[in-house]
DNA sequence: ATTCATACCTCGTAGCGCGATGTATGGGAG
DNA sequence: CTCCCATACATCGCGCTACGAGGTATGAAT
């Protein structure tokens, strides 16, 4: 019954995939893993995000993916294309304009 | 047929409703014209966003509202609650987490 | 008479996060 | 040998939210 949410995490998922992916291949569940141990759990990147975030980003030819036997299980590792860099690129400026935009409103407050 | 509208913004206008009303009443049309004004342009609050954010947030009682008649135009003036401003300084807790560990993920690379 | 700024409003669409749920395997505990 | 947990993939449906488009009405300026 749970019904929490937080809107805040809109676009984040997206933007922490392809950040983590720049750095090196990764398969989903260690994305997962990675993302907790990171942010020291203040962030998570649940199955039922993440899955979906992976698809649809591969569709959209922002990653590339490879699947691999390892020790009898599955794994789908998943690589960063150019096109997904550029992403990245835009994505991160995007923030950088939102986030610091809204930190000015909230810091400074009075002054108009 | 712009179907863009940035999934980085969620949370985003009740968070600076919140923040502007904090400061002093305001009615709606100024809200709109106060975030283009503080925030360059960078930010707009459309009315397609602003009005029904407005209605939602005085429903939860996070804001009150008084009609009053100006220059032949009505105006209505939200003031913030004491449980708004419990909700901003909430809010604004959760906004500085998130950002600042998505910040910490952005800019601290690969040393996990 | 028309256009513009002010000032309010609502509707429909689309996007996205997320819990719940499902499947399957390997390893360790009992 | 069985049970449970961690690993590892996946989908579905709910609910929330932003936002463009469209609608009404007034006052001032052209």
């Amino acid at each position: 019954m749970e019904r929490r949410s937080n809107p805040m995490m809109a676009g984040v998922p997206e933007l922490l995939i392809l950040r983590l992916l720049a750095e090196r291949e990764m398969y989903g569940y260690e994305l997962a893993r990675s993302v907790r141990v990171l942010t020291e759990d203040a962030l998570s990147l649940g199955e039922g995000v993440l899955y979906p975030a992976l698809h649809a980003l591969e569709a959209r030819r922002l990653l590339r993916s490879r699947s691999a036997r390892v020790d009898g299980r599955v794994r789908v590792y998943y690589t960063i294309t150019s096109r997904g860099k550029q992403r990245l690129t835009k994505l991160t400026t995007e923030w950088r304009a939102v986030t610091g935009t809204v930190d000015a409103v909230l810091g400074g407050a009075g002054h108009v």
